[in-house]
DNA sequence: GGGTTCCTTTACGTTTACGTAAAAGGAAGA
DNA sequence: TCTTCCTTTTACGTAAACGTAAAGGAACCC
């Protein structure tokens, strides 16, 4: 229809189970509205899906996630919170920095033993 | 002493518990030597578990990463293993292209929060 | 020789993130 | 109408990665 989706065609899309969508709304990730009993997802939902499974891939929780998206969902003020916020923000902002030198040095080890193997490859290959 | 480690010394250095790694050695990713019933580290040991943690902070399970460090340990032929290992390394290497370029979406989206806070803080100021 | 600290093994408990099975309802197609 | 497909809720099961508690041994300090 008109850009609504059903809970299977975002498990075909981003190649989740059912059951794992079910379970992001039972935690508060997301919020479908209804058909009768079946759920309806709007883009919106589509993109929250996304973002969800962008954090999964960098190793957040989902307890993490639903923070972070919180984050994004209250402009609300209160100094207290807010200056708490910014220090989550700054630790999280931390932890990815490393995490991309991290990155940065496994893409090298994985150069260096993409060549080893290559390089046996051609040893059998001589031989053999 | 002369380079050697006990559990405790790996343990207060890198931030986790004795458990942990007990549990490393109990799953095979360890495989320090004794004296008597103590547990001693070498430096090899050391760097494993450096690398250990390394593949924790990027998300990868035990399993992998005992997978990835016997990459390394192994230097064996046979032609089907090394395709597939090469098959392995590329695979990896295009999650962790994938995962950087979370990393940096993620980034400019934690610049834009923190961004927002602070301004929310300076409004605070102005009229509070 | 009692206290403290560090180490050991054994083993049950816990959290996260789902998997999987059971039982049932609605809608579309032959 | 029967079958098939998609959906629902409920609920027990599970793998990973440790936490935590119990019970004990060895070393040092005063």
């Amino acid at each position: 229809m008109d850009d609504l989706y059903s809970i299977g065609d975002l498990s075909r899309e981003f190649g989740v189970t059912t059951r794992t969508i079910r379970f992001y709304e039972d935690q508060g990730l997301l919020s479908p509205t209804r058909n009768g009993q079946s759920r309806i997802y709007q883009p919106r939902d589509r993109v929250r899906l996304k973002l969800i499974l962008r954090g999964k891939r960098l190793g957040f929780s989902l307890k993490e996630i639903n923070k972070l998206i919180q984050l994004y969902d209250t402009p609300e003020g209160e100094a207290g919170q807010l200056r708490s916020f910014i220090e989550k923000i700054r630790a999280r902002r931390t932890e990815l920095l490393v995490q991309k030198d991290d990155i940065e040095h496994v893409l090298d080890e994985l150069d260096t033993l993409e060549r080893r193997c290559a390089d046996l490859l051609e040893a059998e290959r001589g031989a053999g």
